[in-house]
DNA sequence: CAAATATTGTTCGTGTACGAAACATTCCTA
DNA sequence: TAGGAATGTTTCGTACACGAACAATATTTG
């Protein structure tokens, strides 16, 4: 019943994991003192470039966020006059999301979205390196995003969902 | 100047990252509802019931967060009950934290810190993929948390900092 | 010893981040 | 076609999480 130290890995696991979010957090500050965007922020513009006119729904899925997250930063986005909201004319729940000139201009000039020096390391380690920490960040997704199957133990798999778009 | 796409694999660890803070979070909050506490505070709880009579500064050293978020957390638990402050004597700054007869009694019978689902899974894997998901973790940690020197590259490298306690 | 400096904790403002609930609009179906 | 289900957005309340600014106390230094 009680569950302390099943798993040697695991108490290392959660520790640096909760440094890594730390860390994202703290260079999201950085960048938001220099650039005047954080990361969530700079993410959404990110994807708002890529394809235009995205719903709300949309824009979260894409970037892994709640729709009540996402609706808070855009509300910012738009403060910053980065994108604009507009009501859909075929579908009138739905609102169009559209980055502006100067979001365009800024997601240009902006810098990387995981801090400098990770990204400069990174790129020193072995292909090989690179690879075993991407496919162990994955499976690690992989592991903690299996559904909260609480009441009902998938016995029936149903065909696998559709996670993406 | 411009920095998108140096690495092929920065877009999947960074998207990778993001998904798993998601799902702490999102752990967290199932924690709360079922026991009352979030993952932080249970952090802290822990680590005051190992050792007792922690301050403030202390404690945050050990979790790894800010002072002021700490702070916060301990607040909450003092709201519960679950810890008391005590000014101390021979340095009146400082504040002594103390987990009480109820926190003790909880920490005993909380799960784990991480989702049980995961837990689970990853005590199914191979030694030698638990390790390798920790080690890539813990490097990962080790290139992110390496020391903003922007002014300074530190070609003064110093005594290499008392990182530990 | 007195002034400058450092440490410790608290408060404040901002930005995630979520779920639940309120709301608007559209779709479906009896 | 009326009414309920489904979909999409917004609002609200809560908890993190940080840095900056502040007050109280302690330590160092002139």
């Amino acid at each position: 019943m009680s569950n302390q130290g099943n798993n040697n890995y695991e108490f290392r696991i959660l520790s640096a994991l909760r440094r890594v979010i730390r860390s994202v957090d703290i260079y999201s500050r950085k960048l938001n003192t220099e650039l005047g965007l954080t990361t969530p922020q700079l993410l959404c513009l990110h994807a708002l470039a890529k394809s235009k006119g995205m719903t709300l729904t949309n824009l979260a899925k894409e970037v892994n966020l709640g729709v009540s997250t996402v609706n808070g930063i855009v509300d910012r986005l738009e403060v910053k006059q980065y994108l604009t909201r507009e009501r859909s004319v075929d579908d009138r729940r739905k609102i169009s999301l559209a980055i502006s000139l100067s979001g365009k201009e800024l997601v240009l000039r902006a810098p990387s979205l995981l801090q400098d020096k990770f990204s400069a390391s990174l790129s020193k380690l072995s292909d090989f390196e690179q690879m075993a920490i991407t496919d162990s960040l994955e499976l690690v997704v992989e592991l903690m995003e299996v559904k909260d199957v609480d009441t009902s133990p998938n016995l029936f798999p149903r065909e696998q969902v559709i996670n993406n778009n």
